[in-house]
DNA sequence: CGGCTTTGACCCGCGC
DNA sequence: GCGCGGGTCAAAGCCG
C-alpha cells in the first residue's frame, strides 16, 4: 500500500483522533452506520456535516469546503498504553518489550444514537469497561472476535452531548466482512445482470 | 456448553 | 517517588 498517512488535525484538547474524518474505507467500518445510528461527522470549524452517501459512491467527500481524500486519515496517537498489535503479551502481563512498537491506525468518529454499539457488519466481543474521568458514561472496550484478527474499538457517549456516541477503531482487519459480503453480493448480482444489457 | 458480558484487580505511563 | 488515569486481564455469571 502507497498509502500515506495524513497528518492529524489540530486539536486543542490534545486528543488527536477526535474528529478525525473515517478513512475510505474506515479500518473497520466496511458498512454505513445502521439507520438508527445518525453520523455526525462534520467539520468542526465550519459545521458541515459529512454526506455518507457520497463518501461511499466517490470514496471522497465535497460538502462545502470539506473534502475527505480517499485515503486513510490515520490518526496515531501518542499515547502508548497499548500501542501496537504487537502488544502480544510476554511472559509477564503488561511488561512491554523494548524494542519499538508499531503504532496502529486509530479512526475516532462521532454518531448520534440511543444505541451504544455501532453495528458495523463485524463480530465484538466486550473485554472491559472503565469509567473516565469528566465524563459520568463508561468507556466501553471490545476486540475483533476473529481469532486472527486484533481490531479493538472503544465505545463512549459525550457527556455534553449524552446523544452521541463516540466511536474509536485501532488497527486493521485483515479478515472480510462476512456481513458485508452477505449485504452486498445480491446488489452485486443485479449489477451484473442489468450490466449485460 | 460455548460464547459473551460484567467487574474488580492489576499494570503501566505520565505528570507533579 | 507517588498518585492518578487509562487500558487490559481473567474469573464468575448469564444466556441461548
Amino acid at each position: 500500500m502507497g498509502e500515506e498517512v495524513q497528518p492529524p488535525p489540530p486539536t486543542s484538547n490534545n486528543i488527536p483522533y477526535l474528529f478525525t474524518p473515517p478513512p475510505f474505507p474506515p479500518p473497520s467500518l466496511h458498512l454505513p452506520p445502521p439507520l438508527h445510528h445518525q453520523p455526525i461527522l462534520q467539520n468542526p470549524q465550519t459545521g458541515i456535516d459529512i454526506d455518507w452517501v457520497s463518501l461511499l459512491l466517490t470514496g471522497s467527500i465535497t460538502n462545502g469546503d470539506l473534502q475527505l481524500p480517499n485515503v486513510p486519515s490515520i490518526t496515531p496517537t501518542s499515547r502508548s498504553a497499548n500501542e501496537g498489535e504487537n502488544c502480544e503479551k510476554n511472559s509477564t502481563r503488561g511488561k512491554a518489550s523494548k524494542s519499538k512498537k508499531a503504532i496502529p491506525p486509530r479512526v475516532s468518529f462521532h454518531t448520534r444514537s440511543s444505541e451504544d454499539v455501532l453495528d458495523d457488519g463485524y463480530r465484538w466481543r466486550k473485554y472491559g469497561q472503565k469509567a473516565v474521568k469528566n465524563n459520568t458514561h463508561p468507556r466501553s472496550y471490545y476486540r475483533c472476535t476473529h481469532h486472527t484478527c486484533n481490531v479493538k474499538k472503544q465505545i463512549q457517549r459525550l457527556s455534553k452531548d449524552t446523544s452521541v456516541v463516540v466511536t474509536t477503531y485501532e488497527g486493521i482487519h485483515n479478515h472480510p466482512c462476512e456481513k458485508l459480503m452477505e449485504t452486498l453480493s445480491p446488489l452485486l448480482k443485479q449489477i451484473q445482470f442489468l450490466s449485460r444489457f
